[in-house]
DNA sequence: ATTATCTATAGATCTATAGATAATGC
DNA sequence: ATTATCTATAGATCTATAGATAATGC
């Protein structure tokens, strides 16, 4: 209510608008880059990843993608149609490609190294878009609960158990818990949940009692 | 990109624009409700917490708040400055005489009853509403840290350490687990985690391993 | 000639405000 | 006279489109 500074600090390399690649005041327009409509549609993917995964879908706006991309706004309707296309291709689908490549023994392993990736790498980045777009309502529903259930099955696999209706429920709260962690990391920058070593070792530990036969004895 | 019907089936009771109470096509006007700011200020407050709490506070529009509550938009920026005033009142300001209300001993199991509680009583409401809130980018950081805090602290105490900043990072794991569950079922309404009794039991069991001493040997 | 890119703008929201109207309290 | 409510609208976005311009391929 009272002051209220604007967020001067931001989830990550997105500082208030945005920090174009080191905004020189002024130079020849960024090398005209040959036309190229492959690369234009790679960075349009690129940059809407980023920003879906650092802002939310909601708060991303069109503009802000093409302006990160360094294109004209108008090529990303020509080239994905809407803003829920490119959503599309750059988040749902590189995600559901992401899983078919993970080799199921460590999965756990690597999706939480994602989820705590500060560096905020390509998989990282994907992630984040997923589940901070799972907070919003635009989103079509079908669309996150295809890609809820592909990641469901894949952890339901790591269960052990006999009854699927109980491993799909194990799964589900184990990735709950990855999806609370990543927004609570993503909103308390410095917060108690920043040491990635430290998150790794109780996650671990604690999910062999989620994962395990339900009652060691 | 193809059909994507248009969310038949939203989180609650909010189907898609808003289910007036009955809109039976033609009546007087709703009783022309008494002059009566107190009245007035409190049906914009509890609009407010059941949208934000179901839609977001991004996707939750003032305009959508006023015609929930019956009341002119204009009374909204009258009463409460702007949206994020009314955010503040009804959402955080309850969330916190909701925790400073609660006695500690059943402080999870009551939290996690909220949660799970599908016919959304008061408290899970603002719960939700908080914690759909932090995936949005909107509402001031100030704000979710304040609250975060909060709750941080109050489960922090639950944690059998002596070593504060371990109680932290546990106690924050605990409350990510609760968000990711929280934003899990509202998105998969008939999802896996459709069972509070289930959840319930799983999360109490698991939460010991994570709370208890590091290694119980 | 084809195809990538840009300009300009329509049309739909959405937040917020200024100022008029109407109901109470005295 | 005070105060609750409503009307009308400004001003800022934001998504999306139509159509012009300019760069390549032949």
């Amino acid at each position: 209510m009272t002051s209220q500074p604007p967020p001067d600090s931001w989830p990550d390399g997105v500082a208030t608008p945005l920090p174009q690649p080191a905004a020189s005041p002024v130079r020849d327009p960024p090398a005209a880059r040959p036309r190229d409509s492959a690369a234009t549609r790679q960075a349009l993917v690129d940059a809407g990843r980023t920003l879906f995964a650092t802002v939310g879908y909601d708060a991303t706006t069109v503009r802000a993608i093409a302006d990160r991309a360094g294109v004209n706004q108008a090529l990303l309707f020509r080239y994905f149609g809407n803003k829920e296309g490119l959503f599309a291709e750059a988040v749902l689908g590189e995600a559901l490609e992401l899983l078919a490549d993970a080799p199921r023994h460590d999965l756990l392993e690597r999706t939480l190294a994602a989820v705590l990736d500060d560096e905020q790498g390509h998989a990282a980045e994907i992630l984040m878009a997923v589940l901070r777009a799972a907070g919003s309502s635009q989103v079509g529903e079908a669309v996150r609960i295809r890609l809820g259930e592909a990641y469901s099955a894949a952890f339901a696999s790591l269960v052990d158990t006999d009854d699927p209706a109980d491993a799909a429920v194990r799964a589900d709260l184990l990735l709950a818990w990855l999806l609370g962690i990543a927004l609570n990391r993503s909103v308390l920058r410095a917060g108690p949940l920043h040491d990635p070593q430290v998150i790794t070792a109780h996650v671990l530990r604690v999910a062999t009692a989620l994962l395990g036969p339900p009652r060691p004895s």
